[in-house]
DNA sequence: ACTATTTCCTGGATGC
DNA sequence: TGCATCCAGGAAATAG
């Protein structure tokens, strides 16, 4: 499940192999496709584009499109992997896997292709791409500790709103409140200067400890190519329910908060 | 105006 | 073995 260090991943490995090829042709699935701007749309912002960067910005991954002659407006490629999203860099002959809901055709000879079974990915085209929360390894202090005050909501929750910090899931959620210490169910607005504090450098650390690592595959999660992460073996808490705690040896719970599961140590974490 | 819950979607795991 | 059911979760939609 792609969170900010997967995206980062994929981001710099398609940064690395495919900036400055061109985009010859597109081909975009049938049925009801994952895209939110219309296909045609899409299609004629790819065509004959050179791929001048790619990048990632919170959950999302921007190509940076150039036209080579003419003097048409840059466009941004925003792809957003959702759950079960990837791309994959490959030889035109290689299997086409279940699945596919788009194929671009390179000046180089290869494809780039995005796969998407449970189609949670969303494909779109806009001028300029600017993701709505703030990047968790860029923000300062003080404005970190700004967007939770005030907020009922617990922090689990916060720490996954895209509008306040963007890039941000369950599983980074989760080990960044063990590491700093906090309950997933405290209000927001009940930390202390301290806690948040802690918060933000565990935030940043986890998140820039499994970037290092290529991410975390939990599910069937590779890079642009088809390498798997490994943080997942440095998980303290997420999918940990019922096993000893690293620190302490009391049993990781379980908790639903918004949907979703949220491990912690009830011991460590107040 | 906020916060909480439901919905979308498929494959893998689980249970009878 | 087979079939039904549950679960995973990002973000938009809907409910409270």
């Amino acid at each position: 499940m792609p969170e900010l260090p997967e995206v980062e991943t994929i981001a710099r490995g398609l940064q690395q192999r495919i900036t400055g090829d061109v985009i010859e042709s597109i081909w975009l699935g049938s049925k009801p496709e994952p895209l939110k701007s219309s296909a045609s749309e899409i299609a004629g912002a790819l065509q004959a584009r050179k791929i001048a960067a790619v990048r990632r910005s919170g959950k999302h991954i921007v190509f940076d499109l150039e036209s080579a002659g003419n003097k048409k407006r840059n466009a941004q490629w925003i792809v957003h992997l959702g759950m079960t999203g990837s791309l994959v860099v490959c030889t035109p002959d290689s299997d086409r896997e279940k699945h596919t809901h788009a194929v671009l055709q390179l000046a180089s000879g290869r494809e780039l292709r995005f796969v998407d079974p449970r189609r949670f990915g969303r494909l779109s085209v806009i001028e300029r791409f600017a993701a709505p929360g703030a990047e968790p390894l860029e923000i300062s202090f003080e404005d970190f500790a700004k967007l939770f005050r005030s907020r009922k909501t617990p922090i689990k929750s916060a720490l996954l709103n895209q509008g306040l910090l963007s890039g941000v899931g369950n599983i980074y959620a989760d080990e960044a409140l063990f590491r700093a210490a906090i309950r997933p169910r405290r209000r927001a607005a009940s930390l202390t200067r301290d806690d948040l504090r802690k918060l933000h450098q565990a935030l940043k650390r986890v998140l820039k400890e499994a970037i290092r690592h290529g991410g975390s595959s939990i599910s069937n999660y590779v890079d642009s190519n088809g390498d798997e992460g490994s943080f997942q073996i440095k998980h303290r808490v997420y999918g940990r329910e019922g096993k000893p705690c690293f620190v302490c040896k009391t049993p990781i719970k379980r908790i639903v908060i918004a949907g979703r599961s949220s491990h912690y140590c009830p011991k460590c974490q107040k």
